[in-house]
DNA sequence: AGCTAGTTGACATCATCATGTCAAGATGTG
DNA sequence: CACATCTTGACATGATGATGTCAACTAGCT
């Protein structure tokens, strides 16, 4: 008992979420075996991306806005993270407790031969590709991030 | 230290992936928030979504299968909407313990409910999208997933 | 019939993530 | 300084997912 149709744009967009739940199930677990060597896992990747991307030091809680991230699961990866010897907390001269992360020497090793090992998985994984094509689908990915973003943010207003 | 570099295909991939991951998380957030209404979560959806679609009633196993996901956890997911009415188990004539997996009343009705709640929402989430960029977008991550489904066949031959 | 291999559901464990709460600390306003 | 508000890390809980093991069961082969 179906009162409602999708037009031909729903209908296509249906199917790209669709595939999306499954590749990004399967982006992720191909990154997880990918840098497990390097004691990652495709979580704590990410977020040494972020940290190695940041430029400066930055506190937790600053990390997991970056990444889109609940705080709380940035907290226990960077503790982990901590615990091996890949991140140190630094003093935060503008906040007492919100310590600043910072990669270590083998944080940067681990960090480095994860995507060195990546970099040509990604050429191959593109490859018949066009870049044409693939900047497409991330446009319209992008699109549709801003406007769940956008949604869910309304919702809190509530 | 990086000692490899991405070609223009694997950059644009790479941002692809980044996107992938935030989008999907959203969607999901989205989803469920979208359902709930109808005791229902994406993961419960997408479970209720191969039942419907199989045409005939099929054992845990297989929708499983369908999904790409883990047998066990379609089974705990499964058992919880058995116990909650939107299924029930019926003898299977080829298997004495593989029961099949038929929807209730109740639980058509849940999953008409969420379809139609979502329908219109999809096409809104479309707006101002061509339908041939949303299906470049859909063929892009369906080959991202077949090369991925791939590699990690492979590896199981090991 | 008997054996083997694959399938299936049940059970268990661990990692990840969403969510809520709390106290310490920072910031802005008066 | 005093107060309210926000930020931040610590702690806890439940949902979801990946993984492994086991016994019941099926199917194929001899």
């Amino acid at each position: 008992m179906n009162l409602t149709t999708r037009n031909a744009a729903g209908d296509a967009l249906t199917d790209l979420i669709l595939t999306m739940f499954r590749a990004n199930n399967l982006t992720v677990t191909w990154g997880d075996r990918l840098v497990a060597p390097f004691g990652l896992t495709s979580a704590r990747w990410q977020v040494l991306g972020a940290i190695v991307f940041a430029e400066r030091p930055q506190p937790v809680a600053w990390i997991a806005r970056d990444l889109g991230a609940n705080r709380q699961n940035v907290q226990r990866i960077v503790n982990d993270l901590h615990q091996e010897g890949i991140v140190v907390f630094e003093p935060n001269p503008h906040h007492r407790r919100a310590h600043l992360v910072v990669l270590t020497e083998q944080g940067r090793r681990a960090y480095d031969a994860a995507v060195n090992t990546y970099n040509p998985r990604a050429d191959a994984l593109a490859e018949g590709l066009s870049v044409e094509e693939i900047k497409t689908a991330q446009r319209v990915l992008a699109t549709l991030r801003e406007r769940l973003e956008g949604e869910l943010d309304a919702e809190k207003q509530l």
